[in-house]
DNA sequence: CGCTGGATTGACTCGGATCAAGTCGAGTGG
DNA sequence: CCACTCGACTTGATCCGAGTCAATCCAGCG
């Protein structure tokens, strides 16, 4: 059976029937988690873990006791821990929704790096883009408003929309305020009248566990995107996740 | 003649005498840049940059105007701009000192990867690297003060350390307050006032083009860093970079 | 039916941005 | 040798976005 992983990676290099076969079988045996830890900062890197459905996070807790979310991972996304480089993690993960997570040993995956260069680049190719995805991120923490920030959720948007290969104004979005705050690196009280004026704006709507956009043109202005920023991204989505 | 880039991938790979061959000829022939732009956001993606002598950075501009520096690149970084990705650079590059840039063309990396996969692991690797970094970064623009975001300018000595194989109080930071504050997405102003601070508290000195850590421990006090993180970080030092 | 965790809303405070006015140092040209 | 300029750095005054504290509301649930 062909997963969101395998779909993802095929979009991303030209994977033989070998290749899928490989990858296929490497993802096979899941186990089902409700929201929790993964791993946790501190720990030993483990397998690498790919999410089949479900979401996750990557996160960090501060000795202030505040946490930031670095990345949220959507079915398809995996993570390499690369227990050759660091001997600890930096940072944890967790489920934040019921899950279904393949684990690939870290022996497996070498021998499939070295059986299938095929297989390298496709991974290389999903880390360029988890990089430019932190680009974007970084950009946004530093200089875009509270506003901006939150219109640009619709990032996520776009990936969601790819990844179940839907064109709807309504995604599923089972993120709580108290998450969002510690993704966008801002106060939940502060997320909630951000939210409240896109909502009055007739923007955007985060409701219960969704997010509808309401006015897609709107958003763009409101967001302050710089007009080709989401063109380019929608133009090049299919490949992109 | 080895250089940085061939010594930073070295670290990073069991690489065979023929690997560093190659990598020495692909980067063989440079070029000097005073500061200024190598690409532009909306440009195509061109050959891979790699640093070899001095400083550059990625950054991007905003529509408001304002600019955020998502990375430094230090003699050994290279830069891949997955051209077979995104058609448009999302971001620019550009050296803020005089600089030594070798450049090496799609065609050649393609091949070099398909020859060595040893080549292949060690980019991989370094890219690994990069991103855990920008996870870094994102956590200190979400979640961390002003004083400790500076403070963690101790970070890039850290790399500096390393690239120069030195054990100094005492680096050379050729970057002026306002690409600071463009890095740490903060104002001039407050930088500067932030700066003082430190320098008030004997803690750490930003003067000229130069970085120094006057008091490690109260650095690390000050910067509200889990104590583990330095030292880890210092740990391993030799392998990260 | 009370408990609990998220969502909301108000009042107050404060970190950091903005605006504005120098200062200092290195070039540059008369 | 001095005046001029230009860029980077400083410092002060003021303003505002966003955090904090605190109370309330609300829905799901044992």
């Amino acid at each position: 059976m062909v997963n969101a992983f395998v779909r993802k990676l095929s979009g991303l290099a030209d994977l033989g029937e070998e290749d899928v076969a490989t990858l296929v079988s490497s993802t096979s045996q899941t186990r089902q988690f409700a929201a929790r830890d993964l791993i946790r900062e501190g720990d030993r890197p483990g397998p690498v873990f790919v999410v089949l459905s479900g979401w996750a996070c990557r996160y960090k807790i501060l000795p202030s006791g505040t946490r930031q979310i670095t990345s949220f991972m959507l079915p398809g996304d995996s993570c390499d821990l690369h227990i050759a480089i660091l001997d600890e993690m930096d940072h944890s993960i967790q489920t934040i929704t019921k899950a279904s997570i393949a684990t690939i040993s870290r022996p497996t995956m070498e021998e499939m790096l070295d059986r299938s260069p095929r297989i390298g680049r496709a991974l290389y190719a999903a880390q360029l883009i988890d990089e430019a995805t932190l680009r974007a991120w970084i950009v946004s923490m530093g200089r875009r408003s509270s506003v901006e920030r939150v219109a640009l959720m619709c990032e996520l948007y776009v990936r969601l929309q790819s990844v179940h290969g839907l064109q709807s104004s309504t995604v599923e979005l089972p993120v709580s305020q108290l998450l969002l705050a510690d993704a966008l690196g801002m106060s939940p009280v502060h997320i909630n009248r951000v939210i409240r004026r896109l909502r009055e704006a007739g923007v955007m709507e985060i409701s219960r566990r969704s997010l509808r956009i309401t006015d897609p043109i709107g958003l763009v202005r409101v967001a302050g995107f710089d007009e080709n920023y989401l063109h380019r991204r929608l133009k090049t989505t299919n490949i992109m996740y």
